[in-house]
DNA sequence: GCCAACGTTGGC
DNA sequence: GCCAACGTTGGC
């Protein structure tokens, strides 16, 4: 039996929304660009198929959770590193030694309300959710237990 | 805009 | 392989 997992990753709006997560041909992007290796061996080894994502904007007003998202590709390599013309390129990964990894996402729906950040810190369940514990975290797992309270609050 | 937290780099 | 310095994230 495989159980699916849950997942929240993080993007600043000014630079990729859930809006331009829904206006792209099928509501599906890459997600590329995560440098960190933590990110990557999660998006590599972790993030199967079918898993949920919660869509989570950071550095904003107010930061907040804004939407869910589902894993549509499983991890593969973030050919955007060896692109030298790229957002984010990365001479040390080369199609032959790929260093970082993606996966791809589809929007699947838009929160009616927005669960920000504070709401999180005050509600009761949320408080060991890894984005309280260690704000730096790009991607980062979600318990069932965290996911299903703030979908019940964000649904409406 | 400030700056704390923390992941990463690089000197030794 | 330790750990100080550095750079970045992201809340406030």
């Amino acid at each position: 039996m495989t159980s699916k997992n849950y997942w929240l990753l993080k993007s600043e709006p000014g630079a990729y929304s859930f809006a331009d997560l829904i206006n792209e041909i099928d509501q599906t992007a890459e997600w590329d660009g995560v440098r960190s290796y933590s990110g990557r061996n999660t998006m590599r080894d972790d993030m199967k198929l079918g898993d949920r994502v919660l869509f989570y904007h950071s550095n904003s007003k107010p930061s907040a959770v804004v939407g869910i998202a589902v894993v549509v590709k499983e991890g593969y390599p973030d050919y955007t590193a060896w692109d030298p013309n790229s957002e984010h390129p990365d001479p040390k990964s080369t199609p032959e030694k790929p260093v970082w990894y993606m996966v791809d996402i589809k929007a699947e729906s838009e929160f009616k309300k927005p669960v920000s950040l504070q709401e999180i810190k005050r509600t009761q369940g949320l408080e060991d959710m890894v984005l309280v514990k260690n704000s730096r975290l790009s991607v980062q797992p979600v318990s069932e237990k965290e996911w299903n309270i703030i979908v019940s609050i964000g649904i409406g």
